[in-house]
DNA sequence: TCTGGGGTCCTAGGACCC
DNA sequence: TCTGGGGTCCTAGGACCC
């Protein structure tokens, strides 16, 4: 068995850019939501020491001095390059696992002598680069583990071993395990890098020579399998079919501080309409609903409340997730507040149809066709076209900041590419 | 003044059962 | 001096990921 990884150099301003060359060749970062820290940096950004993470008000002086050109965050079109390297991938590999937005797992050949598929890696990335346009790196090892490792070192050796790197090897392993921080492996955060230091292990090489025993002791049995991957051996199970969500959030920080509790009733009907369509997309209804609203943690004393409730009968209808949430909110509200946050939860996910009934309460049975017909008419007109009078209609100044949004180039006609 | 959003998995501990 | 033991289920919170 053998897994490669692909994961696409700084992805959204490789994304930015394929549109939009004036951003090539000049230092660049992608803002988060509400325009409030870097998330994504070219090259030229990271050699001006930007972090992940700056919040762009520290960076003012920065970015003015060096003319660094900033977006917001297009999730439209990275969703939609997300979905076009994987039809690429998917013609090398029968078995594709989207991991993240910019990365995604492949099962590919081992060669007859062993090791990995080199060169049809490089073939992949050329396709990608070829089809879609963005640049990527890729790793290659016996177990998902160690072929993240390997793309790690993919990024950190690109000039040298040109974006692809194999660690099918075990004398390769152990060259490079010895240099490699030990908190650059793939599962190894902060609190677990901290507790591994006092014990003398600091390199990738002293954790792969843990006894899995130990590693379960100092950590979990999640460390304890961490270590027999690194080791070449498969821990983490195929998955055939993807994953059915398990839980979904819609959280949002506000344009604007929020004083008053009809403006977050409506911020959070928002919310919650939201997160009932993306369950509803999917075919999926909730057990359990978590609303919460809270101010600045960089302010003294901010407001800070959340409020739970299961479902009964399941459900994935707005009219009871935000009417669940809109009195959540009123007793969660403290006069006087000044709220910058909030969100919901919605857990517990189960197939429509599949989960048990409830005795006492039943679903409003002409629900589905309401439902369907308002998604339809959402699909076919645009988003919001219908909502709850709760939600309010039009632009608020809570509504998330997105001021350098580049458009939406691949997935709207009206904001599609002019060539002349 | 201004600091992102959305997931998964695991464990400890409490409530409850017989 | 005396005090049961062993399960299951649920929740909160921590840790990790991108």
């Amino acid at each position: 068995m053998s897994w490669g990884i692909v994961d696409v150099a700084n992805f959204y301003v490789s994304a930015e850019r394929l549109f939009d060359p004036a951003l090539r060749k000049v230092p660049v970062i992608v803002l988060s939501n509400n325009d409030g820290c870097a998330i994504a940096r070219s090259e030229e950004a990271k050699a001006l020491h930007i972090k992940m993470g700056d919040p762009v008000f520290k960076l003012r002086d920065t970015i003015r001095k060096h003319g660094i050109q900033l977006r917001s965050s297009n999730y439209e079109l990275y969703a939609d390059l997300n979905r076009r390297f994987n039809e690429v991938l998917g013609e090398f590999s029968d078995v594709v696992e989207v991991y993240s937005i910019d990365e995604s797992f492949y099962r590919a050949p081992v060669l007859a002598n062993g090791l990995g598929d080199v060169a049809g890696a490089h073939r992949v990335r050329e396709a990608i680069a070829r089809s879609v346009g963005l640049p990527t790196r890729i790793g290659l090892g016996p177990t998902r583990t160690l072929s993240k490792v390997a793309n790690a070192l993919a990024k950190a050796t690109e000039k040298v071993w040109g974006g692809v790197v194999d660690l099918h090897d075990t004398e390769l392993r152990a060259r490079l395990f010895a240099k490699w921080p030990v908190g650059e492996v793939w599962g190894i955060g902060r609190a677990l890098e901290a507790r591994l230091k006092p014990l003398g292990i600091t390199t990738t090489a002293d954790l792969a020579a843990m006894p899995p025993a130990v590693a379960r002791d100092v950590g979990t049995v999640v460390l304890e399998r961490l270590v027999r991957e690194l080791g070449g051996v498969e821990c983490d199970d195929f998955r055939p079919e993807p994953e059915a969500l398990k839980a979904t959030a819609v959280t949002r920080q506000f344009g604007e501080p929020v004083r008053d509790l009809d403006a977050l009733r409506e911020a959070m009907a928002r919310r919650a309409w939201r997160a009932a369509e993306k369950i509803r997309a999917q075919g999926l209804v909730a057990t359990r609903l978590i609303a919460f609203a809270h101010g600045s943690r960089y302010r003294p004393n901010p407001p800070n409340a959340s409020r739970s409730a299961r479902l009964s009968p399941a459900t994935n209808d707005p009219r009871v997730i935000v009417g669940i949430a809109g009195r959540m909110v009123e007793s969660m509200f403290e006069p006087g507040g000044v709220y910058t946050k909030c969100g919901i939860l919605l857990e517990d996910l189960s197939a429509e149809g599949a989960p048990q009934g409830d005795l006492f309460a039943s679903a409003d049975p002409k629900a589905p066709e309401l439902l369907a017909t308002i998604d339809g008419l959402n699909a076919r007109f645009g988003r919001d076209t219908i909502t709850l009078a709760a939600q309010g209609r039009g632009a608020r100044g809570f509504d998330t900041k997105r001021s350098q949004k580049s458009p939406s180039w691949t997935t709207n006609l009206a904001e599609i590419p002019i060539a002349r």
